[in-house]
DNA sequence: GTTAAGATTCCG
DNA sequence: GGAATCTTAACG
């Protein structure tokens, strides 16, 4: 027998498969996690949880193992710094949402908005558990435009749970931003996994 | 309308 | 070390 309901999500037929239950989420993070400065933000995802349902509604959990900060229309290396456009427009927003654009012809990059409304901010996700490097990260999580200003929030594709893991990590100058002058070159503002606690 | 460069990855 | 590959933003 074939199921057929009332999605539950956005109320269409459905044929052939289960109704989408809401997920267990009391670890889903709530705003005011975001909201926060991106440097405190950014080694705070670490050992956190990222967590996707696919389009054929399998869910899928990834810990975060490396990350980068970029704060502000001062920071040289932080696309704000050349003013709001159309693509950095949602890095003015509140945090919480998901800046995501493309680069070299070839990859999409994953960024979480952080800090408060008109202060642009954003967190590169740059590796998972047994994946390393932010081409790879999207790519293996399938996240392309149409993730652009998804709020992790209140998404029901996408979200980042709590994970009760501490991370040891250390940190470094950010990668591929010899654009940006020494000064900002130089900030300490990637952060990697080292080994976990408890 | 044209153009230069890029928060990368993979191959030789 | 260099190619692949195309969007974005700056400039005319």
């Amino acid at each position: 027998m074939i199921w057929q309901g009332r999605s539950s999500e956005n109320g269409t037929i459905m044929k052939g498969r289960p109704p989408i239950r809401p997920e267990p989420e009391t670890g889903r993070l709530e705003r005011s996690f975001f909201t926060r400065d991106v440097l405190e933000v950014a080694p705070d995802l670490l050992c956190k949880v990222l967590v996707i349902r696919q389009e054929d509604n399998v869910i899928r959990r990834f810990s975060i193992s490396e990350t980068e900060a970029y704060r502000g229309s001062g920071d040289r290396a932080c696309h704000a710094a050349r003013g709001r456009t159309p693509r950095t427009e949602v890095m003015y927003h509140e945090g919480g949402k998901l800046y995501v654009y493309f680069v070299y012809g070839m990859y999409w990059m994953l960024n979480v908005v952080t800090g408060i409304e008109n202060e642009p901010q954003a967190v590169l996700i740059r590796g998972l558990e047994n994946c390393q490097g932010p081409g790879r990260v999207t790519r293996l999580l399938g996240i392309d435009r149409s993730f652009y200003g998804e709020d992790l929030v209140s998404s029901h594709r996408i979200w980042i749970e709590e994970s009760g893991i501490k991370p040891l990590f250390r940190t470094g100058p950010r990668i591929g931003v010899d654009y940006a002058g020494d000064f900002w070159k130089n900030k300490p503002w990637r952060f990697y996994l080292i080994q976990t606690v408890r």
